[in-house]
DNA sequence: CTTCAGATCCCCT
DNA sequence: GGGGATCTGAAGA
């Protein structure tokens, strides 16, 4: 089956939704002469009225991207690691925590800073649309995910009783 | 301007 | 399993 680009109305949803709908999803990172695929198996939604959402207090010149339109990407830096975001609008976002190599990723892409290091993702890639970006995109190959995995945030000091972290259950490349 | 906490990771025990 | 690295962004004085 060919794998398609996803399009603007894909990201236009729930935040919840839409983080499950990112897992088995493939992303895709272009430049540098080769293009890089890996396999999203595990996310966390970032939403409103969520003391641990950079967006939580409102808008500042680090989570801007967060208030851009859906599809949009949005990357930080925490402790001198970067993690990458779905933007999904209004200051909601789905971080991406893990995902599995398909082409061209070497190193460990377990856990938000190791996979941005393994993709060369960094801040410079904030803002990015990724349904018009050349170096940055989502795709669909038809794959259906068997069984998805629910479970509290990690990492986070505030909101930790939350269910918003989800996973591809039994799948190796989930973090932890 | 100063202070401080953080959506992490690595290395040691 | 726990502590330190390391530095940026945001809040407070």
């Amino acid at each position: 089956m060919n794998a398609s680009r996803l399009g603007p109305e894909f990201y236009d949803r729930d935040a919840v939704e839409l983080a499950k709908s990112l897992l088995g999803k493939i992303f895709t990172r272009a430049g540098d002469g080769v293009v890089r695929r890996c396999r999203i198996v595990e996310v966390e939604a970032y939403v409103k009225n969520d003391p641990a959402n950079h967006a939580y207090r409102g808008m500042t010149p680090r989570n801007r991207s967060m208030f851009s339109k859906p599809g949009t990407l949005y990357v930080y830096m925490v402790h001198n690691n970067f993690c990458m975001n779905v933007v999904r609008g209004g200051g909601e976002a789905i971080l991406i925590r893990a995902a599995q190599p398909l082409e061209n990723v070497a190193g460990d892409t377990r856990g938000p800073g190791r996979l941005c290091r393994a993709l060369g993702i960094d801040r410079g890639f904030d803002g990015l649309d990724l349904c018009s970006s050349d170096l940055v995109w989502l795709e669909d190959d038809g794959y259906v995910v068997p069984r998805i995995g629910v479970s509290r945030r990690i990492g986070v000091s505030q909101g930790k009783t939350r269910l918003l972290r989800f996973y591809i259950d039994g799948n190796r490349w989930v973090s932890r």
